[in-house]
RNA sequence: GCCGAUGUGGCGAAAUGGCAGACGCAACGGACUUAAAAUCCGUUUGAGUGAAAACUCAGUGUGGGUUCGAGUCCCGCCAUCGGCACCA
């Protein structure tokens, strides 16, 4: 490093303060009913995503939101809140137990250094963070509370009469194991061999693993199961007062991905097809039905075929014994692919008939059964009803195997009525079977265009797929789509044919990991079932392992520890563990009551940490039944883009159940959410390894200082947004706390510093003052809005301003210090402190200070400058008296040379003035 | 393909519908210095006119529109980034 001299002693000063801090517990914040806790002030919660502390360390990204936060913090403080600005370590995951599985080094360990890493760069930067606070989600002391937060989820069910979690004895019905919110199942599942284990579908990107990258592939297994879907309809709805970014709730809403619409059965048909040789397989069997899930059931007229996803059981039963090897040849097709081959030929659509048939209800038409993979077992019915003239995909399928399409809805014209019959580009309509000749086409193995593509000379085929009004469709001929959909049914419901149903994209969430590093399942097995072991055994502590590697079969690693397993003579334990969202769900209500024995949080500390701050209003009424939505929870939550969908959703999935039981006193944990944008090399690329272009914290601290770093982050520009970093920038934000510690130090002979001699204890010129109060009032309202960066220049501008004064006022300086403080703390309290051993007037801690309220009447001035307009091009400028009227103004205007100038010979058409901005003159020929 | 965000000097950026480019970086010039570093002061969108002070025109991805007035509001298009991706 360069031994170029320090622009101020921050290397010396900074771990003093840091020093002084932790002895002095300054940052600690009390819990009501603690030693100096004083219920008068209000409560601030500002939370961080806690980090994965991994073998790598924090670059310059991590701290941005960190910062950010922090100024809140500590701002907040000096407004007088009780400030609660805690972290902590999501500390089980998948990286330490992959580095154990290549060194033997135990997780414990290597998370116990990683964490110790993070803590000392965190200590570093200066965060005002209650150390004594910390948690681990790998710690006995708190994973014990996830385990008994699993055990209520387990021991509730969703009531759908009060739309809330129960406990599940007031369950009535027969199978209780069959409503739990935690609940077992076999089904098939994303596994990764590499990984050897499980994943959620969120885990998974383009068919292989989120961490690491590898193959995953499609497997029946036994998992556990935790039934989010039952709460879809309220993480939608109470999503919506949130203080999030509109671009967050939305993504939350697509992934629930709720749809309105209907089911409707259909009826199989007896019989083989007329014109067909093949027997007709188990279709005979009276009553037999298959319902489909639509949004459209405005055209059911429509629908001139059926499709059953492959994997559908049903589609054994009806298969007829000529189709039988096509379709179990496709069957074993679609089977072997993977999730990524199954996207990437969904460029084109394949199929294969069954044989069997189907009574559309509406039409009585006798209509074909087909599979293809384009439907999915696991939405819906895992069957649809083909309405190829409106839905594109059907569509395809229908022009590459010759279905019929038959139009049923016409676009609504606007101001005239809908043309009948509208032909002109239509297609024809087809009968089916036409595409017997093409045997060898069933699977759309063939790769050049299927004949029936030629037959179709001019443009491709399109189907309209917006609203417009029913054609073709006796029952609601005319009508228009909302209406046609309601009155269809209505008409499905009184027949018992179909009724109005909601669907969600929203899968119940895969819970368990075959995996080491995690909580290990409070249950164990007897006689096959499941029981949840008494809470005094809780926290349940992993076997200690000496081999961390996946079985390979499936089977967990913890089966190794045989003696752990065996529960009883007739027991033995839930070998899986939870996956990483589980410590991350619920990590921001431990931090109000960290070291709490008794209870996963105290309370009086919940609804206190928690609860509805005070000077708010909850939104609504209590006295509204039902999940009313309230105000309250974290205040402000700042964390990346990357948990947009998954760890949010999830913790708002768990706080809701908990919030249900009574437990808490929020519906919602996060009140106001804030995403960081990701900081970028100095390259413009993402900062890795791989281009080395990463920065570590402390090498630009060791530079700079800790208060320069952290002034720099907020300096780049707004938090949301990417941004490359730059270290000239950095010395640019450096300089300017230099030139702040210079207004109040200067080198005396001997090279020490000593306060300024242009200190004075005078009153500011009135120019300084409007500088003053310009500044807090820009700094208060940015911090507010999070602008951290024009707060900053603000500052600067202060700071130049006071650079050039020949005297300068003490307690102008001892404004900026204050305002300065949040962002850099350390050079801030060093100057506070040595003014203080000079001047009077104070007190001694910067922290004691109350923040500075700005006087609107040093901003005032008697006179503004204004701009006088041509046709709305600037001419001139004038200082006119603050107070001048419109009229006053216009006449100024009027009388002012460069527009008479620019006025001449010309009409003045209009004068449009606008007092303390401009005036402008409208003029032609 | 669908959804969303973003396009402003050489660079990071700023701007309740009212003087585009605050603040900072880089660059250039000056002061201080034997010299350099540091520091301080100044210049810096482009094109044109002028000896100069000044002045004129153009300018916020692109094409339209609303308005006395548009970086800002509306419509179309282009580019970059992010998310979703057969969800019936």
């Amino acid at each position: 490093m360069s031994e170029r001299r320090k622009s101020y002693p921050f290397d010396l000063l900074e771990p003093k303060w840091q020093t002084i801090w932790e002895e002095r517990r300054s940052f600690h914040a009390p819990n009501p009913g603690d030693p100096g806790f004083d219920p008068a002030r209000p409560k601030y919660y500002v939370l961080d995503m806690f980090p994965y502390p991994s073998g790598a360390g924090l670059h310059v990204g991590h701290p941005e939101g960190y910062t950010a936060t922090d100024i809140v913090a500590r701002y907040k403080r000096l407004r007088g809140c009780n400030v609660l600005h805690p972290i902590g370590w999501d500390a089980f995951g998948l990286p330490a137990e992959q580095y154990a599985i290549k060194t033997g080094q135990h997780p414990e360990i290597t998370t116990r250094e990683n964490i110790a890493r993070f803590k000392m760069q965190l200590k570093r930067i200066g965060f005002s963070y209650d150390w004594e606070r910390e948690i681990s989600t790998a710690d006995p002391d708190f994973y014990r509370w996830t385990q008994w937060i699993f055990l209520q989820i387990y021991h509730s069910w969703f009531n759908p009469k009060t739309g809330r979690a129960e406990p599940i004895s007031t369950y009535t019905g027969e199978d209780p194991d069959g409503v739990r919110l935690a609940y077992v199942a076999t089904v098939p599942v994303n596994w990764c061999p590499e990984l050897g284990t499980v994943l959620a579908n969120e885990e998974v990107i383009d068919g292989k693993s989120e961490v690491g990258g590898f193959p995953v592939v499609k497997r029946p297994m036994r998992q556990w199961m935790l039934r989010i879907t039952a709460f879809a309809e309220r993480l939608i709805d109470e999503l919506e007062p949130l203080a999030w970014p509109a671009g967050i709730k939305l993504l939350q809403r697509n992934w629930i991905g709720k749809s309105e619409g209907a089911e409707v059965k259909f009826v199989v048909a007896g019989g083989a097809d007329p014109g067909s040789s093949g027997e007709p397989a188990g279709v005979n069997a009276p009553g037999y039905s298959i319902t489909v899930f639509t949004t459209r059931p405005d055209t059911l007229y429509g629908a001139t075929y059926m499709v059953l996803a492959p994997e559908n059981p049903l589609v054994d039963r009806l298969t007829t014994n000529e189709q039988r090897p096509a379709v179990a040849e496709y069957q074993a097709l679609v089977a072997a692919k993977s999730d990524l081959e199954r996207t990437d030929l969904a460029k084109e659509k394949t199929g294969v008939f069954t044989g069997g048939f189907a009574i559309n209800p509406a039409s009585n038409e006798r209509i074909p059964i087909w599979i293809a993979d384009y439907v999915l077992m696991g939405y819906g019915t895992g069957a649809i009803m083909g309405v190829p003239a409106h839905d594109e995909r059907d569509l395809e399928l229908a022009v590459k195997f010759g279905l019929a399409i038959k139009e049923v809805v016409a676009p609504a014209t606007p101001g005239s009525a809908p043309v009948p019959g509208a032909g002109e580009g239509v297609l024809p309509s087809r009968t089916f079977p036409s595409a017997s000749p093409d045997e060898k086409d069933r699977f759309g193995e063939m790769p050049k265009p299927a004949p029936e593509t030629g037959a179709l000379p001019g443009n491709p085929p399109q189907a309209f797929t917006g609203d417009g009004v029913a054609m073709n469709s006796p029952l609601i001929e005319g009508l228009p789509t909302p209406e046609a959909k309601q009155r269809i049914t209505a008409w499905l419901e009184e027949r018992g044919l179909g009724r109005g149903t909601i669907n969600y994209k929203l899968r119940d969430w895969l819970f368990s990991r075959q995996r080491y590093w995690g909580e290990p399942f409070p249950i164990i097995w007897r006689d096959g079932k499941h029981e949840a072991i008494p809470e005094s055994e809780l926290p349940l502590v992993p076997p200690p392992l000496d081999d961390f590697k996946p079985t390979g079969t499936g089977e967990p690693p913890l089966a190794r520890a045989r003696d752990w397993v065996r529960y009883s003579e007739t027991a033995t334990r839930e070998l899986n563990t939870m996956p990483q969202w589980a410590g991350s769900c619920w990590y921001y209500l431990r931090f109000c009551d960290p070291r709490n024995s008794g209870r996963f949080v105290g309370k009086e500390t919940e609804r206190y940490w928690m609860g509805v701050a005070a000077g708010v209003s909850p939104a609504g009424s209590d006295a509204s039944p039902g999940v009313q939505q309230k105000a309250g929870g974290v205040d402000l939550y700042v964390g990346g883009t990357e948990h947009a969908v998954l760890h949010l959703l999830y913790a708002r999935f768990w706080h809701k159940v908990l919030f249900d039981l009574g437990h808490l006193s929020t519906a919602e944990p996060f009140q106001r959410l804030v995403n960081q944008g990701i900081i970028l090399g100095e390259d413009g690329r993402k900062m890795s390894k791989r281009w080395g272009n990463v920065i570590d914290p402390l090498d630009v601290i060791a530079e700079y200082g800790a208060d320069a770093f952290r002034c720099y982050e907020m300096f780049m520009g707004p938090l949301e947004q990417m941004k490359p970093w730059s270290m000239t920038g950095v010395e640019g934000v450096a300089r300017f706390l230099a030139r702040v510690w210079r207004l109040v130090m200067e080198e005396n002979q001997a090279g020490e510093w000593v306060l300024s001699a242009t200190l004075a204890e005078v009153e500011a010129t009135r120019a300084q003052q409007k500088v003053i109060h310009a500044t807090i009032k820009k700094v208060t309202a940015d911090i507010e809005a999070l602008s951290f960066n024009t707060a900053i220049a603000q500052m600067m501008i202060f700071v130049n301003t006071f650079t050039t004064a020949d005297a300068r006022p003490v307690s102008a300086l001892r404004t900026l210090l204050v305002l300065l403080n949040p962002f850099a703390p350390h050079m801030t309290s060093e100057l506070w402190e040595t003014l203080g051993n000079r001047f009077s007037g104070a007190p001694n801690e910067i922290t004691e200070q109350p923040w500075p309220e700005y006087q609107p009447e040093f901003l005032l001035e008697d006179e503004v400058e204004i701009a006088l307009q041509v046709n709305g091009k600037v001419r001139d400028r004038v200082m006119v008296p603050i107070a001048a009227t419109s009229v006053e103004l216009e006449a100024i205007a009027l009388a002012n040379e460069r527009v008479r100038e620019f006025t001449a010979g010309k009409t003045i058409r209009k004068v449009v003035a606008i007092p303390k901005k401009l005036v402008n003159v409208v003029a032609n020929k």
